[in-house]
DNA sequence: TATTGATGTGTTATACTATACGGTATATCG
DNA sequence: CGATATACCGTATAGTATAACACATCAATA
């Protein structure tokens, strides 16, 4: 369950190490890591924070990416449809993906007075929500574990 | 942890008690169930599925109850807000609570195949939330827990 | 080479979800 | 009663997401 935690870091290095990332995932998967997907990849890297779609689009627009909402979606959904980002259903926003290897199944912790996400991660079918699955007979195929509530610094404040 | 799970039941009194359980809380709590708010929860509790904003105002002109989205969004509010009813996230929906009594924290099992919604519950403090909280020091004020797949008998048939 | 199919892009239009705001009515309580 | 809070309604608008169609590219294949 490693996790970058709210916590400074070199932030240099994060979208360059992503979009690396991203970019060998793709060859070996032959999918295809083309300029807008890059691009939203690096945008939603640039900052911590989970963002919207008009969000994004706001700059791809500006760099003359693209101008409609389906250019933004059509991206995120290559993203996320592969791990590269994740959507968070509480927000309507996305975030890159802070573990860029295997497939993994995220938690989001989500601060609600500095608005910065974590994401940390850990089997689905174990836990609770496995239990109650289990309990019922139901077969987990995604699971959406999302916390709000105040981060180290935000709650050190209050 | 217990549930209705996926199963049939005597549906007759689901709404009859449900809103007998409400209509005694909001009474021991000086709230207002109010002819909307009552309506509203009733149409909640006479499907066990979950049930947008808009599918629930289409129920409310239909019977002269309103109109207008801020009509059904203000009851779903005031429902929410005191535990009588749930938001799915994943789902931009709602569902009546199934477990009218103590504060709780629900986890919801959603089948994508007949759209049946269960809800059980534990403690989002413990388990693997939590967790991942601890480790970062975050504090939990609301968890979102929503399980996607086949129910039981979605999972037979295919 | 010509054809076909799969994938990506661009655009228009529309659907779906949710809230801000202004004004009125009704409950509650000193 | 008057004061305050709560609930109500409707209009308008904001925010989120997708359907559908046209064009381009590229690789496989006939
Ligand atoms: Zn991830
Ligand atoms: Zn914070
Ligand atoms: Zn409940
Ligand atoms: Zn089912």
């Amino acid at each position: 369950m490693t996790q970058q935690a709210f916590q400074a870091h070199d932030h240099k290095s994060c979208i360059a190490d992503g979009v690396a990332a991203a970019a060998q995932s793709c060859a070996a998967r032959k999918l295809q890591l083309t300029k807008v997907r890059q691009r939203v990849l690096e945008i939603l890297l640039s900052d911590h924070k989970a963002m919207g779609a008009y969000e994004i689009l706001d700059v791809l627009r500006a760099e003359g990416l693209g101008s409609q909402p389906p250019v933004a979606y059509r991206a995120l959904e290559f993203l996320t449809k592969h791990g590269f980002a994740h959507r968070i259903e509480r927000l309507n926003a996305f975030i890159a993906c802070s573990h860029l290897n295997d497939p993994h199944a995220p938690i989001f912790l989500i601060c609600r007075s500095c608005n910065r996400v974590v994401e940390a991660e850990s089997d689905p079918t174990k836990g609770e929500i496995g239990r109650a699955a289990q309990q019922s007979g139901f077969v987990i195929e995604r699971a959406v574990r999302e916390a709000e509530g105040l981060c180290p610094e935000c709650a050190d404040a209050a």
